[in-house]
DNA sequence: CTTAATAAGTGTCAATATAACATTTATATT
DNA sequence: AATATAAATGTTATATTGACACTTATTAAG
């Protein structure tokens, strides 16, 4: 069969929705909008939009992500195709969600505000349109598989770091808390961050030194498969 | 917006294409299908269909494989969606792409056989269409992700199996040997295996026992995240 | 200048998990 | 009775993990 015979086949919108993370310190954060057009007006929402037929699924991600933060060479990985029949009410649409890791403060506040985009802490959601609870949890969940072996902790802080605020991150990310020194032994041991010899002065009276995560390093050692918890 | 405002966007074609795994005691096969319409007659493809708009893409994945093999309620699980623009040069598409683990004889031969079916060792893969190979390669990586953390290496091998069964399979999922004794050790150790009275007399005089996995046993212990390497 | 307050930084020990290694056992065949 | 075959099993050294508390650097207050 050529491009004819495909004719006789059913042709679906492909929506895009992104999960995007961010970590204020605190807790970690997923950014939602409201809503704006029907179905569901109004409520709140993932960032999405619909794939175009001249881009990739990928670009059409990246361009959605570009459209409410501004941002572009985010970290950003597909997470799953959902494809339930009726799962938004607006038309037979399936969606396919990507997660993103952006730093909190440097999305583009003017776009943010046109999307009425606010940041939730993901212990506080509010209810979501159609199945975008399901994408959400799906999310986190392989963000925690995800940082577990992979050093995308580091695209949700600022490039220096104090080794307190990777902490915070990871017990942010798992829910749960760590001991200190079996922490800072951990990481350290990895061998993929860099001590500056500068300090972060504003939390403490002593200070705490930042480090870098050092890309290359990391990738010399990749191979062998690390472990960052 | 309702119904009326997602017309303006575009429709895709959604393809469903399943890695089908089996295990035949050696090594990690593949099955595949001679295509048999254009483009790519004639070349070996994985097994695929179109979504109908009727019903879900897991839905879909499901029939497609039913339609090869025969086989329903079997572990699968959604691998990936690429999207590239003119990754078939047959039109729109994109591709939902499902892994399925079988056991290898247990699937219809005379439905294989019409599709020109034939299991093929990962190692001695042909030329695939498309961008199936990178559906094969993408899908091997998430079986061995998941395989050390779940115990879906049972659904490729018979209900009773012996443990040297079990540690080739591991073997051949990883591409590597591992120990007799520190394997055993730990596959017992995680306490969901249950091993019978009798034994495999086939392979060797003295005979091995059989082993069956135990889903309740694993169903306790499965919060608490058993690793099988 | 001394003291107090704050968070940063650091080390040890016990328990557990892993990795490396060879011999004995059960059975069928000759 | 001897032999051949694959199955079954245990020990030790090393590495990793988890639990646990005190010292240090600095600023602010008196």
């Amino acid at each position: 069969m050529g491009r004819a015979e495909y004719k006789q086949y059913d042709r679906f919108l492909v929506a895009v929705d992104c999960i995007i993370f961010g970590f204020d310190g605190t807790g970690l954060k997923a950014l939602l909008i409201k809503r704006g057009f029907e179905p569901e007006i109004g409520k709140w929402s993932l960032m999405g939009g619909f794939a175009r037929l001249e881009e990739s699924i990928d670009e059409a991600a990246q361009r959605i992500l570009l459209t409410l933060t501004g941002l572009e060479e985010i970290y950003m990985e597909q997470l799953h195709c959902f494809g339930e029949v009726a799962r938004d009410p607006g038309g037979q649409v399936i969606s396919v969600a990507y997660f993103a890791l952006i730093k909190i403060d440097e999305s583009d506040k003017e776009k943010l505000d046109s999307h009425q985009a606010k940041w939730f802490d993901l212990k506080k959601m509010p209810s979501l349109v159609f199945d975008h609870k399901d994408m959400v949890r799906l999310a986190k969940e392989r963000l925690q598989q995800k940082v577990a072996n992979h050093p995308i902790g580091f695209e949700l802080l600022p490039n220096k770091f104090t080794m307190q605020q990777l902490q915070a991150l990871y017990e942010a990310v798992y829910e749960t808390s760590f001991d200190k020194r079996n922490f800072t032994r951990k990481i350290l041991s990895l061998g993929v961050l860099q001590k500056l010899p500068e300090k972060e002065k504003t939390s403490s009276k002593k200070g705490a030194f930042y480090y870098v995560f050092d890309k290359k390093k990391y990738k010399k050692l990749e191979s062998r498969g690390l472990s960052f918890l």
